[in-house]
DNA sequence: CGGCTTTGACCAGCGC
DNA sequence: GCGCTGGTCAAAGCCG
């Protein structure tokens, strides 16, 4: 299953939510995909709040790192999709639009958070992604979101992916040179 | 009526 | 080996 798919659109529609006011997007963490090293997280951060630890409900990469410990703990990936990115994001919003529907199929209180994690699977027929939401629970005001797979189908709403477009943003985020305020200057509406 | 959410139970992996 | 915890299932209820 591997070859030039669709990595993950969702960045797509993620990307073009955090441009606008109410989304702002905090950490990017590539957890598990078709990448070259041993890394098994990888934590991107946007800011310079970074180095300043958690003032603002900011945790610093090694703190980051040790919370995805619960999200990779499992180690295995049902889906058999291979590719696991997770966000986090200031947001007041639980359920983002991301262009995809899901449907939600469980609901987990986790230990050491007060907030539970909701788990969502695309609606579509015969697609695996899945994707688990829950509040930071450092500040409840951020959202992480984790994606685990690809989708075998376009957005049900708009498609603004390519994937030819794409690769030179991941490039940005991995080598930290990707500002998501930024405009999606990227984008060929 | 169909699709979605809710929620408790069950299962499986991991750490001790 | 056992207990804990996260992830999934499935039945019931709700809503459009």
């Amino acid at each position: 299953m591997n070859g030039p798919q669709d990595p993950n659109p969702n960045n797509t529609r993620f990307e073009e939510m955090v441009d606008l006011p109410e989304f702002q997007l905090s950490d990017y963490l590539l957890l598990e995909g078709d990448f070259e090293g041993d890394f098994s997280a990888k934590t991107m951060a946007n800011s310079e709040e970074n180095s300043a630890g958690s003032s603002n409900g900011f945790a610093p990469p090694e703190a980051s790192e040790r919370r995805n410990s619960n999200i990779c703990k499992r180690g295995k990936n049902k889906s058999g999709t291979g590719m696991r990115v997770a966000f986090r994001t200031k947001s007041e919003l639980e359920v983002m639009d991301d262009g995809f529907k899901w449907r939600k199929y469980g609901k987990k209180s986790v230990k050491n958070s007060p907030n539970p994690r909701n788990y969502y699977k695309c609606s579509s027929r015969g697609c695996l992604v899945k994707k688990r939401v829950e509040r930071d629970r450092d500040d409840s005001s951020y959202v992480m979101t984790t994606y685990e797979g690809v989708h075998n189908h376009e957005s049900p709403s708009l498609v603004y992916y390519n994937y030819k477009q794409m690769g030179p943003v991941v490039d940005a985020v991995a080598s930290g040179g990707w500002d998501p305020q930024a405009p999606p200057s990227h984008y060929s509406s």
